[in-house]
Order: structure tokens, then C-alpha cells, then sequence
DNA sequence: AAAAAAGTTGACCAAATTGTCAACTTATTT
DNA sequence: AAATAAGTTGACAATTTGGTCAACTTTTTT
């Protein structure tokens, strides 16, 4: 009996309860990423990561030493996301389904995971300072990479001649821009809030228009 | 000789000099921008703000009664340049021409007034709470207005369908890119810092495959 | 079941920061 | 030139906030 009930109570550890720190660290990491998302490093109080992931603020210290250590944690965090979408563009799809899939994608990526793309843009916004040497140079790659399957698509004659790193900065700022700058957003759209069908709006326009602009030329 | 001493020193004052509260209100407004387009609201101490406008913190608190106000301050200044590039998105133009126009005017007015690009765009992205409800009103108008526009050479045969609104946002965000998040654009442009020649490739990419892109299908 | 390790808690401290103020100087008016 | 208004200044009060800690409880190991 004691033996069941102790076996009861580790299922109980192991699986809905997890281990505690993992638990405790996401629930800080999930409030923190919601409070800097809004406020930013230095507008974001310990007090209200605390309250926020329902701990007493002296626990959040025996996780996190200090408040910027829990910020380079949410920063490293939604890092491994950010080129989650780049694999769309891949040298052996052809140019108009790839680029489609991956305004697609990004647009998802950033209406699901609002409070992670805001962080992101702030981080980048004030300067990039928090960003890991290493994630960065994992960025510049990626980017390079990929801006050489868009050139061997314009040598292919299959696009119409564009700097490949201008036509990603313009997709990627028209797909966060609605995750960003939703007040704005909501105001030119003329909604109370931004629904999936604005998104798919969205998606259709910046496709549209850049599939067009891009169809090569004879 | 009494009186041409004087007549020359109320030149002084009322030229080079300027009205004391004028020039010490645009030296705070101006310090208080560039340190509030790089740490936010919150990230910036009164001290810094004192510091870069070279007054003392008590002078400060001179001509505004609290850090909040001088945050409002910035942000009712750099509103009303806010829609300045619209003016080229008029009925009576060519299209092309016209959105051409809009995108170079747009980029330029970004490069020229990074400080306030950027303190506009944290603005926006904290929720945009500071902006004043009818400065949203009036850019809530202006864009419907120019829409219409839009949508009067879409329906004039000069232009493909488009949604107009999410048009604009596109425009928008690319064109605000370079300054908001010139780390990132340094990054996948591969250069250590934006050069003039960088925005100039960036409009021309814009301006191709959008135009392009919205080139009426026969 | 005892011991050790991990986790919890609220009170507390030190530093930073906003905002005030009274004394002072400079500019303007009469 | 006297009086008044406008602007300057640094010291200081009041508050906020990041971070510490020792006592305590729960969980895990032996």
C-alpha cells in the first residue's frame, strides 16, 4: 500500500507535475517573454514577472540571478524560431511556391507567437545588444544561404532580377509587421483586433504582389 | 550710443538666441528623442536626458513637470511629419509615378529622422498608450482617404487589384525597416553600417516589385 | 526514518531615481 | 534704476526597485 501510493505520487512528479525546476522556469520565461514583450528590459519590474508567474519574487531569484539573466533567456529562447520559416526556400521547389509557403509561414509563425516577435523586434530596435555573437552570426549565414537559392532562381530565369537581402528585409517586415505595430495595424485595417482572416488578407496581398513583381520578365 | 547697444542686443535675443524657453525646450525635446528612441520611456533617466542637453536636472524640471510629459512632447513632435510622404499618393497622378515617389519620400524621410523613426516605432509596438487619440483619428483618416485613392485606379483599370490598406502596411514597414531595425538590415546586408547607397538599392528593390507587382494584368 | 538536497518565503538592505525647493542669477518691464 | 519676471542651480526628500538572506518546508536520496 505504501508501495502504490509512492508510485502514485512519482507518476504524479514525472508527468503533470515534471520536474519543478524545468516547470517554474518556463512559468517565469512565459511571463517574462509577455512583460518584456510590452515594456522592454528596464520597463519590466522583478515584481511583476513574479506576480505574473504566480512566484514569490525570492523565487524567482533562486532560478535567475538577476532580471537581465532572465531576459538573455527569453531572447535565447525564441532565437531558435527565427529561421523556422527560411526552410521554404529551398533550391529545389520551384521559386513562386517556395516564396508563397514562406509568407505563409512567417505570417503564422508571427500571428502565433505574438508576444515572441515583439521581444524580438525590440531587442533588434534598441540596438541588439542582448543578442548572443553566436546567433547573430547564425543569422548572417542563414540569410546568405538563402540569398544565393534566390540568385541561382534569378540566373535561372525563373524570377526577374532582384537583390535577394532587399526582398527578404521586405517580407520580413511586412510578416511581423502585424505582430509589431498591431495598434497600427488595427487602425489602417479598421478592425477592433486582428483575426486570422486579416492575416490570410494579408498573406494574399504581400503574395499577390510579390509573385507578380517577381514573375521574370521576357 | 546707449540705445544702439541695446537695439543690438535685442537682436541677439530675438535671432541667434531665440527665446530662451524655445531653444532649451527644443535642447531637452531633442536629447530627450535620441535617448528615447534607444531605450524607451522606462530605459531612460531624467539624468541622461539633463546630461545630453547639457542642463541640470533641475532646469529640466524647469520647463517640464514630469519625465512622462517630456515623452508626450516627442512624441507629439514627431506626429506631425507622420503622414508627410502621403501627399504624393494624390488622384491626379500616374500611379507608378506616384507610389515611386511615395517609397523614395518615405525611405528618405526614415534616413533623415532616424531618432524619431524609432521612437515612433516603440511607440506603437508597446501599444501605442501615449499616442494621443487624436493624432490615431487623424491617421486613421488620412490613410482611409488615401485608400480611396487606391482604389480609384484600381477601379480606372491603372492598377491590379489590390487591398489597398495592406498595401500601405507593406510600404510601410519596408520602408521604416532600415532605421527601426538597422542591426538586423546591416546583418543581412553584410555591412557595418547603412550607407546612403544602401537606401537607394532598397527603394529601387521596393519600387521594382511593388510596381511590378501592381502593373495592370491585360 | 534520517539526512541531505532542493525549493519556498517574506522581511530587509542598498542603490538608484524621480521629483521638489529655496536661494540665487539673469533678463525684462516700468 | 528699481521692481518684477524668468530662468538657474545643487542639495535634498520620498519613493521605487533590484537583489539578498536566513529561516522554513518539501522533495529526494541513502
Amino acid at each position: 500500500m505504501a508501495s502504490a501510493e509512492k508510485s502514485r505520487k512519482q507518476l504524479v512528479t514525472d508527468n503533470a507535475d515534471e520536474r519543478i525546476r524545468a516547470r517554474n522556469v518556463l512559468k517565469i520565461l512565459k511571463a517574462a517573454t509577455e512583460l518584456f514583450s510590452r515594456k522592454g528590459l528596464d520597463g519590466t519590474r522583478i515584481n511583476e514577472i513574479a506576480e505574473l508567474s504566480g512566484l514569490p519574487k525570492g523565487n524567482v531569484y533562486y532560478y535567475f540571478s538577476s532580471k537581465e539573466e532572465i531576459y538573455k533567456a527569453t531572447i535565447a529562447h525564441l532565437i531558435n524560431s527565427w529561421d523556422q520559416a527560411f526552410r521554404h526556400i529551398s533550391a529545389d521547389r520551384e521559386p513562386a511556391e517556395a516564396i508563397e509557403a514562406y509568407i505563409k509561414a512567417k505570417l503564422e509563425h508571427a500571428r502565433r507567437n505574438i508576444a515572441e516577435t515583439r521581444l524580438f523586434a525590440n531587442e533588434i530596435l534598441q540596438g541588439a545588444e542582448h543578442l548572443p555573437a553566436d546567433a547573430r552570426q547564425h543569422m548572417r549565414e542563414v540569410t546568405a544561404e538563402k540569398a544565393e537559392v534566390l540568385n541561382a532562381w534569378v540566373a535561372a530565369g525563373k524570377l526577374a532580377p532582384v537583390d535577394p537581402r532587399h526582398l527578404f528585409i521586405m517580407l520580413w517586415s511586412a510578416t511581423q509587421f502585424y505582430a509589431e505595430f498591431e495598434a497600427l495595424a488595427c487602425d489602417a485595417l479598421q478592425v477592433g483586433q486582428l483575426k486570422a482572416s486579416d492575416y490570410n488578407a494579408a498573406a494574399r496581398t504581400i503574395s499577390e504582389t510579390v509573385l507578380n513583381g517577381l514573375r521574370p520578365r521576357t
